[in-house]
DNA sequence: TTGGGCACGCACCATTATGTGCGTACTTGC
DNA sequence: GCAAGTACGCACATAATGGTGCGTGCCCAA
């Protein structure tokens, strides 16, 4: 049975919640990139945790991940254009982030 | 020592993240609420939890509890000014969750 | 030759988030 | 008199989330 929502706010929340969905959005929303890339931009996050989630996004068709079969290997990963369309959410979430870091003083 | 963010997003998240926090500031923002009216507003969602997240919501200085210390009971929910600088956040996760919602079908 | 980077998979464990059920002290409606 | 509504608190249990450490097969630099 499809889960049901009393609000679109909880749909949206299902797709790009949770700790580093959104962050990880926010970055390949600045462009392609590989997976060790993403690791480094990403400090704090688990090579499970960033393999994990890839995987979620893309199986929510908003990310592909391209596999270029060589030796080592190349792995990258992009949004689709389907996750092009969170980019306005993407960038209120940044927004609202810098706003409140500078009322509360705390460091980025 | 004070939590670093490798990205404003990150913040937010912290801030607004999880399965409640937003469902519960979407419906503020539409206005002043009771207890029991966000309970019923909010389907699925366990009297403790909701107890929990507005406790939360208010310590980060987002929302305002008005207990009107009649008996029974009455008291009252509202976004501060700080909880309304999210309205743009929240307005862009109901648009984004109306929008998929149309794409993929999904109920509402 | 040893070590590191690449992009993971897997098994196991800890922490956090969330849910369930019960109690409270009082009042109003039936 | 009895149930229901009000706005919770508390104890307990489960589910989701996250971390650790190891292994893979190949390549390149020191």
């Amino acid at each position: 049975m499809p889960k049901r929502y009393s609000c679109p706010v909880e749909l949206t929340v299902d797709v790009v919640g949770g700790r580093w969905r959104t962050v990880i959005l926010a970055r390949l929303k600045e462009g392609v990139h590989r997976y060790g890339e993403l690791r480094r931009l990403t400090p704090g996050i688990s090579e499970k945790m960033l393999t994990q989630r890839l995987r979620e996004l893309e199986a929510d068709g908003l990310v592909i991940r391209r596999d270029h079969g060589t030796v080592p290997p190349h792995v990258d990963y992009d949004l689709t254009d389907e996750g092009r369309t969170l980019i306005p959410v993407l960038q209120a979430l940044y927004d609202w982030g810098v706003a409140r870091a500078a009322r509360t003083g705390e460091p980025l």
